[in-house]
DNA sequence: GAGACTTGAGTGACAATGTCACTGAAGCCG
DNA sequence: CGGCTTCAGTGACATTGTCACTCAAGTCTC
């Protein structure tokens, strides 16, 4: 059971019956992950689906080789249907979810969850929804490793990452897991990126030079 | 309304009771496609969910410079969600169906859609888990483009298209579509293929030699 | 049957990316 | 300060992608 009314901050639950919105709150739990820590992976499947309440979860997919690569982010507000999904489907598979900040997430038993969806019409939206922006997520990761330039894409994923910011802390092997690429190539790039003055770089920190510059590179697909 | 029962060919629909599997029928559309036709694509996104009844769709991804990949193939008694959720989140993509065989598929508009789904649960489950499998095969997409070789790759998709048989009826371009790589690429591991006698060549016909062989090449992963 | 055309395949040179085996530099901590 | 650990740089080489061709196998037409 939950101590705060989680209901009102997902759009698949926050229009629902005032009746029904006290009944999840006596279903779920809420349970806090650590900056950094894994929500969830291949060794540890919840059965359940989880409601990401406050902060973000970065989904990635890692080979048998030890590269990474990113998938996507799960953002507050937003659940997380891929570990509803590999329950389902009982494959294999090698994707995890890290917690990039610190969260706070609402699991929702199967059991309630497969009862709102047969009654409720808000909820079953919103879990469809979910499904179709993960899947849509993909192709364009799909379209990105398949015919993606390395340069476009790191100026680009660097843009996203430093959201407003002058500065994106990342190393490189953390850039590298972002495209799912090796660490040199990345090192290569941002080296090059630095001769055309784009970019400064010390030690785990790359700062903005000239966003244009790197905009033009990200756009030129 | 269609004129034969379809409804016993699905999972999702052959459970439900007689009378909702009566409705179906009056509601539903069947559509055919010839061999080589497009079910849907960018410029033709049905508001409708898909039932293949007879047939096989292939589904790719093109990029804007003219290449390529397969991202997943939906046979008989499957459903391609892949539309609906194209629908749903209203973005541009550039996936295309491609009628691999003759098909026959039903239509289900969605208001009938959106009913079944809140009310019959075996119908439910089987959209779920239709929307998981194909969150499944993107992964396997996403980890094969961005960590695997092209010979592991290619030997192992001669196989999958062999299926038994002793030749594969395909073009090296074709070839390279499966992959999302380029032709040449395709032509040169095909050359080694060769050259290690594990396969024959001629226009648009490879022959297996050495099956065992390629098995041992694709599972070298 | 002899060209003309279309489509499929081969090739070499080069560019981009991935891999390997290193080296050196920056920060941390006793 | 010296030893550790983590991060980054580098050169050599392998793999894959791109480009600009050529050649070969079918098809069509006359």
């Amino acid at each position: 059971m939950t101590d705060f009314d989680w209901t009102e901050r997902f759009q698949g639950t926050a229009a629902l019956p005032p009746a029904v919105r006290k009944r999840l709150n006596n279903t779920a739990r809420v349970i806090h992950v650590k900056k950094g820590g894994q929500v969830f992976g291949p060794a540890n499947i919840p059965d359940s689906l989880i409601f990401l309440y406050d902060g973000r979860i970065r989904v990635s997919q890692s080979s048998d080789s030890g590269r990474e690569i990113v998938l996507y982010r799960v953002d507050a507000g937003e659940s997380c249907v891929l570990t509803t999904a590999c329950m389902l489907a009982e494959e294999a598979y090698n994707a995890e979810g890290i917690a990039e900040t610190d969260i706070t997430a609402i699991v929702l038993p199967k059991p309630a969850f497969d009862r709102l969806a047969a009654e409720e019409d808000a909820f079953r939206n919103f879990v469809f929804s979910a499904y179709s922006r993960r899947l849509i997520d993909l192709l364009r990761v799909v379209d990105d490793v398949a015919f993606g330039r390395i340069d476009v894409r790191l100026a680009e994923r660097l843009l996203a990452l430093g959201q407003g910011s002058k500065q994106v802390h990342a190393t490189h092997q953390e850039l590298a897991s972002e495209l799912g690429t090796a660490r040199e190539v990345v090192s290569r790039v941002l080296n090059d990126f630095h001769k055309r003055e784009l970019i400064e770089q010390s030690r785990g920190v790359i700062t903005f030079k000239n966003k244009p510059g790197l905009a033009a590179i990200a756009e030129s697909s």
